[in-house]
DNA sequence: TGTACACCCTGTAGGAACTACAGACTCAAT
DNA sequence: ATTGAGTCTGTAGTTCCTACAGGGTGTACA
């Protein structure tokens, strides 16, 4: 590895937490620029993508799709020159973040009931089904 | 269809906002008991399906796997008896939920921010991908 | 009664987002 | 120079859907 800063894919799979075959094939899908190569061909990565695999794997972990991921990092690279379109998208992306907070409070909140009647030796009727029939 | 309680699968579709195929491929894979037939052989629901259909569809929408939403819907169905297994896998799933939630709301936060700033036309630094680096 | 026409059936083949090899090459340490 | 862990490309498999194809069902209306 040429210098200190620079880091091979398992290296980055370790920080990350994202798997190498997933890093590889995110790099194909165009979610990560093509790195920089050994002189043998190895790939080389920085800090800055860790940040950026993290930030991918936990919205994933959130139920974004790649699609949704992609635009959100466009916002982040600032790619959307206009403020404006910027503004609209982010919106739309906080509305859905809201609403999935929103369904995960309730979730939690039934979950921390039945685990607590679950504690004391009683069980309550389940209530989790109900909870999403709604909204 | 037989009774007015009874439908088929196109209006469960409708009223649960799962594509048709997709609760075909829910009811192969397990989530969906095997409904009654017609004499023609159409899959006959209640509504108790859509309250079951409902809860998958969100809790997909929320990132969890299809084998997490069996454990989930085991938990609902009470199908694990012993209360002590319940408590278990509930607080798994609740600490889950949880960080799930902290993670969210750092996004919400950066989102508000991105918004609010793009509106008055000041595009700040970027601080999305950031947030995700530690937790 | 028959005949449209929308709906449903099974089965299979595709897409998205990974995941797991196989077979060959690289790199660091000895 | 050699060994062994790590990486390369390419391809094939898995999960979770999604979209037909080709055929049967149900009902409404003439």
């Amino acid at each position: 590895m040429p210098a200190p800063d620079v880091f091979s894919i398992g290296v980055l799979s370790e920080r990350s937490g994202v798997n190498i075959e997933t890093i590889r094939y995110y790099e194909r899908a165009g979610l990560l620029q093509k790195p920089a190569r050994s002189p043998g061909g190895y790939r080389l990565y920085r800090t800055v993508d860790v940040t950026r695999l993290c930030f991918i794997r936990r919205a994933r972990d959130l139920g974004f799709s790649l699609d949704e991921i992609r635009h959100l990092l466009d916002l982040a690279d600032q790619k959307s020159r206009s403020c404006r379109r910027v503004h609209d998208i982010g919106l739309t992306h906080l509305t859905e973040v809201r609403a999935k907070i929103r369904r995960l409070r309730r979730m939690e909140g039934i979950l921390a009931t039945m685990v607590k009647a679950c504690a004391n030796g009683t069980m309550p009727a389940c209530p989790l089904l109900e909870a999403f029939a709604s909204a």
